[in-house]
DNA sequence: AAAAATGGTAACCTCGATGTAACTAATGGG
DNA sequence: CCCATTAGTTACATCGAGGTTACCATTTTT
């Protein structure tokens, strides 16, 4: 879990996954994609899951440069984890008394 | 998704359920089990989980204090999805080479 | 000559998450 | 009277993720 938690466990790359799907995205591509991400840290977080295997990375040596992203089979079995992971997270919690908080007077 | 990885998207919590399971645990233990947390820590993170409905909190009004920890139904929800990515995050990413790095040199 | 497009990098700053150490309240036991 | 126990709290210090802005290299377009 520890290592799990480390990939996806910070503010973008559960969405850049997301985003990526079963696509290949240019950079430019993904910074739209992506709302609110700095092209700085996008390039930080696809170099790290890059590294960790999960997105691979093709450079084309042409002008201007072009170089797409895509999942690696790997990452592509984290989408059904993650679409659960979202589900259970829109999941409304239920107010019933027993799952508040309970303070049991107990006199001793 | 975002709404989850706030609540599974921190250095602890995930730790804290996965400990919790089926199971009360009191502060203390949870201290234990939870091998490097801090007790500030630990009373935030727990804290925000209750918040989140993640977590159950009893609390006895004894002398010396008690108070247990639980999972909340929905909670326990998240155990299955947990162990699927503790299970993603274990296995080994297979260094063929469609897996790797690849620039493509393309003269134009 | 200058701007546009692409995929970055470098220097710097901010803020929230986390850690450390000392302190509290209430009571029982020696 | 002092210590131990339990579940915290308070006041700091630190650390790293993330953000901002400016800049680079290369070629085509205006």
């Amino acid at each position: 879990m520890i290592h799990a938690t480390n990939i996806i466990g910070n503010k973008w790359a559960p969405i850049i996954i997301y985003v990526l799907e079963e696509r290949k995205l240019r950079f430019g591509q993904l910074v739209v994609f992506v709302e609110g991400i700095s092209r700085k840290v996008l390039t930080e977080q696809l170099k790290e899951l890059e590294q960790k295997k999960v997105v691979k990375r093709e450079s084309f040596a042409e002008v201007p440069p072009r170089v797409e992203y895509s999942l690696t089979e790997w990452g592509k079995e984290l989408l059904p984890i993650l679409s659960q992971l979202c589900t259970w997270g829109a999941g409304i919690s239920i107010d019933s008394d027993d799952e508040k908080n309970i303070t049991i007077q107990k006199r001793v």
